[in-house]
DNA sequence: CGGAGGCTTGAGCGCCATCAACGAGTGTGG
DNA sequence: CCACACTCGTTGATGGCGCTCAAGCCTCCG
């Protein structure tokens, strides 16, 4: 189970960081984008870094002919931006995938300042640091496992991605990708995930019906996304390294509703 | 081209956290590294951060099958475990593709007091962007480009790369890949890459002998990469912004030999 | 109720994996 | 000096995963 810890001797440095980005965030208004609008387009340098409250987003690569690539996904509480902020010129498009909400920081002004706090600095680098993860498990899927592999990793990724987020409780969850965007994500082609979907149903081991993805099987899942029963190596214990998402959650869930990274 | 700008008005900044590490890296003796050998292993965090002087080196996944992917090539003058640095247990290997040397920074005590300079701090986060730009263009190329055009891509990344650090000049360079590792880095075979290979050089487009590349026909090299001879977007002008990569080498080709972010 | 976007299913084929064998280059030890 | 092992590269034969083309269906919405 890819769950990654922050060292332990990091752990208050990055929990502040993480407060002072939020309480940032927080000073800016919601403002709402609809369903299939971009954030960042590519060749013009983007004004602000996001956080994302409230519904998905994609970051994707767009060729001439038609091509296209999903290279990452955004849930609600992800931070958006950070890689093109410093950037005159971005590659990737990032656009709205159900209607969602946005809290800015300005990329010229504020964010400067804020990574001259240590703290915040650290943290940034800990979230570019993660996403980079996450594409490297992308990549990585995409190279050396099948349709029906790569599917189960993206299905269990996200799984525990909200669920880390404690955006859900049980096997199920609602993922607004259409067959074709799950398609460009993995690099097949919606036919072919329409049938590895069918055949996952038809062995009882996801049910994917209009966009809620339910587990039937999770052991069966992850021996098809190539963790054979790992027996989760054994944690660190609280000495050696913590949860970092558990633990800043933790430090950050003060009942309010921006929270989680 | 995929020629990455840095925004006009963070170039004084980026370039002066670029000295700083470049000076925190040469404060430390050039230690040697075999060819094969592991620098980070996973699930044991890392010590430290390392400027890779006068050699290749590789980030790899690998699985208990023996499959295995390679995520990204370092080339000399890169900036290797930044990644790293914050998690206690990596998941990725880091190995030496040919005999190299490495300067280091303490994760521990060194690297946490540099991110305190603003500078530093931005530029760090310039390094992890980058990277994380190359592991986007990875996974794109190998979701939507065919065996060729995932070849022509990784050939031509190299190029530019290379050039760009003024460590080649023409059209040729030695790549010390074994095809089994060109393979694990683009999803393939080694017996698929050895075809595409062939078809390349008997179609005069480029020629690999022994490690050495040599671009016979750029033109065509471009556009099977997919980069249907795109007039490289109008260069953005000095105002607007600057070659980052080239004008931080111009300010930090001391004529030392570290040098190259 | 017509149109659009998304989902489903079938038929055929091509890219690339797999299996297998062999050659070339290099280092090692008798 | 040669036998041997080992790694890397090369090439052929065969088959399967996933693409392409094509058609029909469902659902939502104006």
């Amino acid at each position: 189970m890819p769950r990654t810890t922050c060292r332990a001797d990091l752990y208050e440095d990055l929990a502040q960081g993480k407060l002072a980005l939020r309480a940032a965030f927080r000073r800016s208004p919601e403002q709402p984008v609809e369903a299939g609008a971009r954030i960042i387009t590519p060749n013009a340098a983007s004004e602000a870094v996001y956080l994302l409250g409230g519904g998905w987003a994609y970051r994707a690569r767009e060729w001439p002919d038609g091509r296209r690539a999903i290279t990452d996904i955004y849930v609600p509480g992800d931070v958006i931006g950070l890689e093109t902020a410093l950037v005159s010129r971005p590659e990737d498009t990032v656009a709205a995938l159900t209607p969602l909400t946005l809290q800015a920081i300005d990329t010229r002004a504020a964010l400067p300042r804020l990574l001259g706090q240590r703290t915040v600095a650290l943290f940034v680098n800990w979230l570019l640091c993660e996403q980079q993860r996450r594409v490297g498990r992308l990549a990585a899927a995409i190279a050396r496992f099948d349709a029906e592999g790569r599917l189960a990793i993206m299905l269990l990724e996200l799984y525990e991605r909200l669920r880390r987020r404690e955006l859900i409780t049980a096997l199920g969850y609602t993922m607004p990708l259409t067959q074709q965007q799950i398609g460009d994500h993995l690099g097949l082609t919606l036919v072919h995930v329409n049938r590895v979907l069918r055949s996952l149903r038809e062995r009882r081991i996801v049910n994917i019906d209009r966009h809620v993805v339910t587990i039937r099987d999770m052991a069966r899942l992850q021996s098809l996304a190539g963790r054979g029963k790992a027996p989760a190596a054994p944690r660190a214990g609280a000495a050696a390294g913590l949860s970092a998402e558990t633990a800043l959650l933790a430090a950050a869930s003060a009942g309010d509703g921006l929270t989680r990274e």
